[in-house]
DNA sequence: CTTGCATCTGTAGTTACTACAGATCGTAGA
DNA sequence: TCTACGATCTGTAGTAACTACAGATGCAAG
């Protein structure tokens, strides 16, 4: 009993990721090859749909193409995973939170430099003359 | 009454922009071609330093290259550009924001994940689970 | 059997650099 | 003046994660 099987267009709208990212992830190893009509044409399982869709979310949560490779092989094994899965998710978590803070440096900059500037009628741009230094 | 010239590793280590990066940006017209030596070395005017500072400087604020170009190109004329410099600023910061928005995203979603799979000891991991939906 | 949308492969472009390899330059010391 | 040897030179390729084609087929409905 083969399950149904899905066109990358299917697949593509059911998951939201692009065709070409689909063959992208193909390509890389990120997703595996799947069967191919009598013409050549991708067919998907519906667990491979289901891996597309675990790619899919862990990339809306910013994880790595690398990250995600982890992760699928943690999904696939039984032990210490939760551990693993616990201290990659840590490792992200941090570094989403350093560009956070690195990003509210810039936006504090940026809101101090827009304001001179627009308070300004002169011919000289402050936030011009601030740049060169 | 030429005025003293930098070597590339002067200029290098002046403005703490890597050497292949300023070639990088001669080639892609950021910066200007500086004369050279007769054997070919590259001899930047302190004029072409300060414009590379000024470039470093405006990267450190997360400008992109293109809005780097606009910036170089206002700081050189001196009709309205306040005006634009400002307008530029403006795009820039609301694209800092939305970053920072979209980060805090993530963040409060990872922490959540993260705890859920910290206080688990089962053999299933919760986190992978929400991944596959 | 034709029409026309869906897919196919393969390559190049995107952003902003970085990392070589292999050759030459420039300068301080002998 | 010759010789090291570090600094520069050019040119190309690699990075992350896609996106965008071109030109050729596949497939399904009428």
């Amino acid at each position: 009993m083969t399950g149904k099987a899905f066109s990358i267009g299917e697949v593509s709208r059911a998951t939201d990721v692009n065709i070409e990212t689909i063959r992208y992830y193909e390509r890389i190893g990120l997703m595996p090859a799947p069967d191919r009509t009598a013409g050549g044409n991708r067919q998907y399982s519906l667990e491979q749909k289901r891996q597309l869709s675990f790619i899919k979310r862990a990339r809306n949560l910013g994880f790595s193409i690398d990250q995600i490779r982890s992760l699928l092989i943690m999904a696939d094994e039984n032990e210490m995973t939760c551990r693993q899965v616990s201290a990659l998710t840590a490792t992200h978590l941090a570094d989403v939170q350093d560009k956070i803070k690195e990003l509210k440096r810039l936006e504090s900059k940026l809101q101090s430099l827009h304001q001179k500037c627009q308070s300004n009628n002169a011919p000289d741009c402050p936030m011009i003359e601030d740049l060169f230094g």
